[in-house]
DNA sequence: AACGTAGTCAACAGTGCTGTTCATTCCGGA
DNA sequence: TCCGGAATGAACAGCACTGTTGACTACGTT
């Protein structure tokens, strides 16, 4: 049963990388907290000792698997960012809808890393620090800006929602999703949705003059009820 | 510097309670595998001995605090469980707006908790059993099917999507957000944003005939590409 | 005033992990 | 062929936590 040591190749880098794919798996199942690094070197098939060869301490080992993580997510979606410029990227429609199919189809293909992305970057104090999500955002308000696009988006806000949202989804859909064929349809559900929404919303607006005086007085609504105890769901306007 | 005993009230409820929230703050912050007993009773002020009494082991005592916190949530956007009954429950977009409030300023006012909450969710093999999000996406499906909807929507996509994004949007928000001033505002940002989002979308729609397109054929689409390096985003048709 | 019990305290064995050290094996490149 | 370094193995002290026990203390109720 001791299925035993066959001893590993002689090859730093793969080692390194055995390591930090062990890491990503006991990280996205356990989360930090439950990382040890007894059980990535035994994930890993590695000894104990080689793990602390190339990585000092648990911290360091677990933030260089973040490190990684993040970068892999980057380099999916927008590409190598050495060869990226900020300053002539474009802003098209199709460009945002692009991005969005990225995120969507690395999200599907790799659940867990997308969920320790998400959890990490949320955990720590500034996320907007974040490379991937600062790209993501300002590549969305460089759009916004254009003839394109609807009025009054809320930059930020939708930012938050369709990246949480392209994590998320694969995380949900996972135990009705375990073929590559079936990870690609319910890819294709999720960005045929976000389309849907982006180009109609949910409501026939045309019904809803009232909602559109909602939006008419803007955040700096302030006289509205503090609110605290939840407003019962009652009959409505239909 | 010891801070020392004061010795507890003797008061088994409250006791309870005082462990359950510090349980719930360690979970929030550390995570599932990050809890010990030690800790929790160090951050309630009661002896180790004392939570052991209340929770037999350690695996209980997160357990009953998921649970804890699951049922807060219910209650806070659906009201009290025993009196809802599903079948006589409208379906206005009234009833889905209010609960996409209540919702929103619940996730605003608790951002710990529906952080805790969603993570707890998404790391059990069925999700979709929790009766919150059972019934916020049945309520959803109700509406769905009214003549007050758009037609085409995939309700279980934008479910995960809008109760992803209620959660995640005030861990994001809470570094720069700490007055209830602050957070109302941000709260008010949200769901603003949301409303707008499904009263218009976001890319004025006529304008862009080939999504229209993409939309047309559904789900079915399988000829495409399988697709896994990032297509890098290029010039739109702007 | 007395009893039952909530809460405190200290000690214990057991477990699993960290970080370190040292000896050993053996691979690969010079 | 030989040497440096990659990988293994084992051992160690130290720490933190789990669960359990028994003795204690003070509070609330009856």
């Amino acid at each position: 049963m001791t299925e035993k040591r066959t001893r590993r190749k002689r090859d730093p880098e793969r080692t390194r990388e055995a390591i930090l794919e062990a890491a990503r798996e006991v990280l996205a199942q356990d989360g930090k907290e439950g990382v040890s690094v007894v059980e990535v070197a035994r994930r890993a098939g590695v000894n104990r000792g080689t793990a602390y060869q190339h990585f000092q301490t648990r911290e360091q080992l677990i933030e260089a698997t973040a490190a990684w993580v993040s970068d892999k997510l980057f380099r999916a979606v927008f590409g190598d960012p050495s060869e990226l410029d900020e300053s002539e990227m474009p802003a098209g429609a199709a460009d945002v809808d692009r991005v969005n199919d990225n995120l969507a189809e690395f999200a599907m293909e790799n659940p867990e890393l997308g969920r320790i992305w998400l959890f990490e970057v949320l955990s720590n104090k500034q996320p907007s620090n974040d490379p991937f999500w600062r790209f993501y955002e300002s590549s969305f308000k460089r759009f916004a800006k254009t003839a394109l696009a609807q009025p009054g988006i809320d930059v930020e806000v939708l930012s938050v929602l369709l990246i949480s949202g392209a994590f998320i989804w694969p995380v949900w859909v996972r135990s009705h999703a375990r073929t590559a064929k079936e990870r690609h349809q319910m890819m294709k559900r999720y960005t045929r949705e976000i389309v849907r929404l982006t180009m109609h919303g949910t409501l026939r607006s045309e019904r809803y003059p009232d909602l559109e005086n909602r939006l008419g007085k803007r955040a700096a609504s302030e006289e509205s009820k503090p609110a605290s105890k939840p407003k019962r769901a009652r009959k409505a306007q239909g």
